[in-house]
DNA sequence: TTGTAAGCGTTATCAC
DNA sequence: GTGATAACGCTTACAA
């Protein structure tokens, strides 16, 4: 005879289970479980009975007993390349609100741009069996696309716009938005036009930013300068080298794209320190709408993504999967709108 | 004769069941669960045998039905205020990053600095049978607390020093950082010293810090002025206002501590726009050490609170109590270090 | 509308 | 060292 003899000793945590508050309220686990889960198919003086019984035995339904049973659970997965970066939190908190609407809970992990590492979680998640995945990074280790094809589980990327999506997509596409602002740059007269980017994400989404800038400056009729482009660590410091480093190689840059980061904050402040007027000695532009942006003297263009809506979105389209089986979303890709901000420094 | 009739359709995701690998592996489940958790526990060819046979079929196991039938889960719960506040990520880094390394996952989720939500969180946790909690509030319902205790959950509280710790606490103590840097400016001859908070956040960390800041006037001999004391709202333009207020109530205010989020740049912004001299019209301190105050000019005295250890730290004693069973432990105050970092502001 | 029995995929227990 | 079996707490399927 396993397990424990006496079925009242040991448990951890003295959690009462359906079947006590079942017998406490004198009616079958099966109508405890009906009345909490479809009140409507019960009949109301049971249904009463039952939430008293709850409440007086303070039962808490075990998720992982019934995730297991119904073949189906309320969490979803999120993988993020860094948890403490700014940039990301809008997302989170788009995708959190909706989903905790639907009462589904959200396991975060950081991948720390690192496909390998993103497989490992992704395999965790998958031996948690979240029904949902969401991941920034569009590029996967061949590995995880298989566990991810074998598992069925719906996912959105929202990082970039891949070449081939995984599943389904909602973001901004990278290429396009450096594009825009490398154009509004261009248009505004800028000649001689500096790149910063971040040395320590060698992704698609940093490629799709060059490409998009290269792009820009070829259907402006402006010759792409390799000592235009510069890459950098982050952080405000890092931002400040690259005026230094650019300024020193092509000084007769005029203006600097910042795609990445806080950069163009920190880029700004050299200038200040040198006592350089933005935009006339150099126009600075960056890549994300961040506040400080807007406070700073002379406030900054930038690209203003809308990463709440990003995480709302894949959360809503998740849902729809998951909760109403809505396949034709299968593989659909939800390109989103950004925004040139024109500002003072450029 | 209920559930699916044939054992092979209809399952969600085709995934391969611990027997399927046994199957394969010709062995017994049981040597298979044996194999993938204590391998010394099987015989070097039987666990070769069981590991190409989870290669060969792609098996992922199934961690929900292994938490049921053990009675132990991998999730630890974190709630925050939260989530896209700069303050908490660091935290929140320090806490994934080691229960990582046990195999353990995070769940978050964000109370939006009510404890109602908060309990419905905690709540729902709990029936996702998370093996530890870490709040970041120190103020709970009292039906959270019961709910907790019952539960015999291991919890961290970690955004305070709490008077009465629901379990373990791993924090510093906002009314000595407070005090503190109140002293700081008072030691260097500032007389009307200004206090701004934000009113979005009345609970014991705002109530503290409030407290430690009229604790060091009376250690200064200062008079306490509540015209010196204002309430704004979150940001940059906020910590603007503050300014603006607490200068046209007290014209003689010397210096003023911003003791909430980046309240102190943009004060410092406004000094500037008004070409004041910080410090020496006004002095302005912080109340955390952000990057930017390092890159402002003047740079900005500030505390500095290892938010980043703080988390770790929690994770250790959580995962110390969860699987080494370290019942020393419970009921633990771990009181942080903390720095005023002085600067040019003040 | 309510109840009964089997089963979800794993692990604890005991027997070999 | 390995296997058979019951049990974890819940839901599906079907019967009453």
């Amino acid at each position: 005879m396993p397990r424990q003899k006496s079925p009242k000793n040991g448990r951890v945590g003295s959690s009462a289970r359906m079947r006590d508050v079942a017998k406490r309220a004198g009616v079958s686990a099966m109508t405890v479980s009906r009345a909490l889960k479809e009140p409507s198919k019960v009949s109301p003086e049971m249904l009463e009975r039952v939430l008293n019984a709850v409440k007086e035995i303070g039962y808490l339904p075990n998720h992982l007993a019934s995730s297991l049973s119904s073949n189906r659970s309320t969490t979803i997965g999120l993988i993020v390349p860094s948890i403490d970066n700014s940039i990301y939190t809008q997302t989170v908190k788009g995708l959190s609100d909706v989903i905790k609407r639907s009462g589904f809970q959200l396991m975060i992990a950081e991948s720390g741009y690192d496909t390998n590492e993103e497989e490992e979680l992704i395999t965790a998640f998958l031996t948690h069996r979240v029904s949902g995945l969401v991941l920034h990074s569009t590029e996967h280790t061949p590995q995880a696309i298989q566990k991810i094809k074998k598992a069925e589980v719906p996912v959105v990327e929202n990082g970039n716009i891949p070449a081939q999506p995984l599943d389904m997509v909602v973001s901004y596409s990278n290429h396009d938005a450096a594009y825009a602002m490398t154009m509004h740059l261009g248009r505004l007269g800028y000649k001689n036009i500096a790149f910063a980017s971040l040395h320590s994400t060698h992704n698609d989404r940093s490629r799709d930013r060059l490409a998009g800038y290269h792009h820009a400056l070829r259907d402006l009729g402006l010759e792409p300068n390799p000592k235009l482009i510069v890459e950098t660590s982050r952080g405000l410091a890092a931002g400040a080298e690259a005026v230094t480093r650019v300024v020193h190689s092509v000084p007769e840059v005029d203006a600097l794209f910042c795609a990445g980061d806080v950069l163009a904050v920190g880029a700004l402040f050299e200038c200040q320190r040198r006592g350089w007027s933005v935009p006339d000695r150099i126009a600075i532009a960056s890549f994300d709408d961040v506040d400080l942006l807007r406070h700073v003297s002379p406030t900054v263009t930038t690209l203003r993504l809308p990463r709440y809506d990003i995480g709302e979105r894949s959360g809503q389209m998740l849902l729809s999967r998951i909760i109403d089986g809505a396949e034709h979303l299968r593989g659909s890709v939800v390109d989103v709108k950004f925004e040139v901000i024109q500002r003072e420094s450029a």
